[in-house]
DNA sequence: GATGAAACTATTGTACC
DNA sequence: GGTACAATAGTTTCATC
């Protein structure tokens, strides 16, 4: 991991799907040079996947929440919450809470309907989101320039 | 937006950097019309970009904390959540706590120095995550098969 | 108005320096 | 890590339904 590794990580996390053409003239590297990077990059598990970013409120979702939940019947939960289509973030968390989840639903009333059958699992607490002033901040901006 | 749409969307959301030929063989189309359509899905801003995904622990960043913040310096903390690398992603909520973040440090150190200085800007409460059991789920698995 | 076919351009993968 | 070239993918145009 070089600063090399940086810039391309930097860039493909802006735009997952530039060329490696184009990448490469970017950071003025020959392009198999880039794409065995790439490839070292993916093996390593340092790059998990590429994403499309999808608008919620285009899809129809208009409302995101984040729902903490205390439970003692965590399997059961588990099992809900991957089937569960409202369910896009699940997290394990310390505190008094035990999950966090972040959850996308068409409206409010959807998110109620939600909400109280996660009330058949536990106690939850749930703030809803008003707006999203960014999301995925790329990670190294510490460690560039 | 019709099934064609949807699975397009599937697709793409699942891997960004998949060729539009790879594409337009798995859903029996012809490739200049997958291209047609994911440009219009662009264009629509259905698709608002397409990011790789990073391994936080690969890249030393072995905590992740939500932390809820209850500030009436907005504009200020505003500011400053712009420029700390920690702060992933940044969301206004309704409620006890006006804003949410997900925060992404080194170790628990780092993430207690990053609270002292939220504590500047109004009272807080954290729920650090243990683990994380999914992230990004697709949206439209209740809308497809 | 969207799809399919074909020619053309760009990108990627491979072999070698 | 770079260069050259063959194979593959993407783009554009035009005909078609």
């Amino acid at each position: 991991m070089d600063q090399t590794d940086y810039k391309i990580l930097s860039i493909i996390h802006d735009n997952a799907r530039i060329t490696v053409s184009e990448m490469s003239r970017m950071i003025a590297m020959s392009q198999p040079a880039v794409t065995e990077r790439l490839r070292k990059l993916e093996e390593q598990g340092i790059i998990k996947g590429y994403r499309a970013e999808l608008s919620l409120s285009k899809l129809g979702k208009h409302t995101t929440a984040f729902v903490m939940l205390k439970s003692n019947k965590c399997k059961e939960f588990e099992t809900f919450a991957e089937a569960a289509p409202e369910i896009v973030d699940f997290y394990r968390t310390s505190g008094e809470y035990n999950f966090l989840l972040k959850v996308v639903t068409e409206t409010s009333e959807t998110l109620e309907n939600f909400l109280e059958t996660c009330h058949t699992f536990g106690f939850s607490s749930t703030l809803v989101v008003l707006s999203t002033r960014f999301e995925d901040k790329m990670l190294l901006q510490d460690v560039m320039g």
